[in-house]
DNA sequence: AAAGCGGGGTT
DNA sequence: AACCCAGCTTT
């Protein structure tokens, strides 16, 4: 039996039930496919539940402000997807009538749409032979055909892309590419593959010559950079600061409370007499005092270690905000996890 | 071609 | 601690 047709066999056995599998709503798919992007199932799924029940249609999510579209994404991560879909939303709703562009090249063209999305998009919503290349799909074919290309290359990347086009099953794409990507995750897992109970297990040339966990090779970087987050959280009577983060860096257009950043930790003394702190505080008396101890919030290519600063200020201060209306405000988890603690 | 962008789970 | 996840955009 050929490979295409065991792995669409298989998944008619084994796929799991998911909301996403119930429509072909390129709406739907299209908001599936962006919040599943470098994301669990498992994670994602709530996200789609709240997403769907809060904008049933474009038109809906292309009416809602940013700052709510980015409250509802909290804790997702990647926010530029929240931004590309927002913005995407609008140009389908006002530009194209509510209707997404039916094929590869078309899709390819919006905002927030690659080569993955806009493949599985068509596939799944339009029924066009467009072969998707996901991390899973990355893996199950080096494995199968013993292909030890790095698939995070130009070389490996074309290569692949070729290999399932050639594979896909073109009376059925939209089967086969959630066949191989559901393969990839249930059956053929990165650390321990059910090799031995495996519908493949005859012709897979990783398996044959035991190089299963040398498959895929991928070309590995990324240093951690460390970096020194201090807050200053304001408590004047009912009312503390937030600002939103402006320019290109982590956490873009999320808000946060007033920041010190350094090159390393700093001390009380240290705070009292910075820059950034004069400006928020001015001149008048204040109290000031450490919250906690430091935390590390790991994010996949950076360490941010943040203190917390409470600052009591004798007079008034600019950009505040109700303690009371934070939690309407999308934070980064770094915030939302110091917010719950405090208690304000 | 390489860097930058979250958060959580697994090993 | 390292790796991975239904990747995309910018440099």
């Amino acid at each position: 039996m050929n490979f295409s047709k065991t792995i669409t066999d298989w998944y008619r056995t084994y796929k799991r039930d998911l909301p996403w599998r119930k429509t072909t709503d390129p709406y739907c798919i299209w908001l599936s496919e962006i919040m599943l992007q470098q994301t669990r199932v498992e994670q994602g799924l709530p996200y789609y539940l709240k997403f769907t029940a809060a904008y049933p249609t474009v038109f809906d999510l292309a009416a809602a402000p940013e700052d709510e579209v980015l409250k509802l994404w909290q804790g997702l991560g990647y926010y530029s997807r929240a931004r590309n879909l927002h913005h995407t939303a609008r140009y389908v709703a006002e530009e194209l009538g509510g209707r997404f562009p039916s094929s590869y090249k078309e899709l390819l063209k919006l905002k927030g749409i690659g080569d993955y999305t806009a493949s599985a998009i068509a596939s799944i919503s339009f029924n066009e032979a467009a072969a998707v290349v996901d991390g899973n799909v990355y893996r199950v074919l080096s494995r199968y055909f013993g292909v030890a290309i790095p698939v995070n290359a130009s070389e490996g990347v074309k290569y692949f892309k070729e290999l399932a086009g050639e594979l896909i099953d073109r009376q059925d794409p939209a089967t086969f590419n959630q066949a191989i990507m559901e393969f990839g995750a249930i059956q053929c897992s990165p650390r321990a593959p059910k090799c031995h109970e495996c519908p493949l297990n005859d012709g897979c040339v990783a398996l044959r010559d035991d190089k299963v966990q040398q498959l895929p090779v991928k070309i590995r970087k990324n240093s951690i950079r460390h970096r020194y987050f201090h807050y200053l959280v304001i408590e004047h009577d009912e009312y503390t600061v937030l600002q939103q983060r402006k320019h290109k860096d982590i956490w873009q257009h999320l808000y946060e409370f007033p920041l010190i950043e350094a090159d390393g930790p700093l001390d009380k003394s240290d705070i009292e007499h910075h820059k950034e702190f004069r400006k928020l505080v001015g001149d008048s008396p204040f109290r000031l005092e450490q919250y906690g101890e430091t935390v590390i919030h790991k994010l996949s290519h950076q360490h941010i270690h943040a203190s917390f600063w409470v600052v009591y200020p004798g007079d008034p201060v600019n950009g505040t905000v109700r303690k009371s209306e934070v939690g309407a405000y999308p934070v980064p988890v770094l915030i939302a996890n110091f917010v719950r603690e405090y208690e304000f």
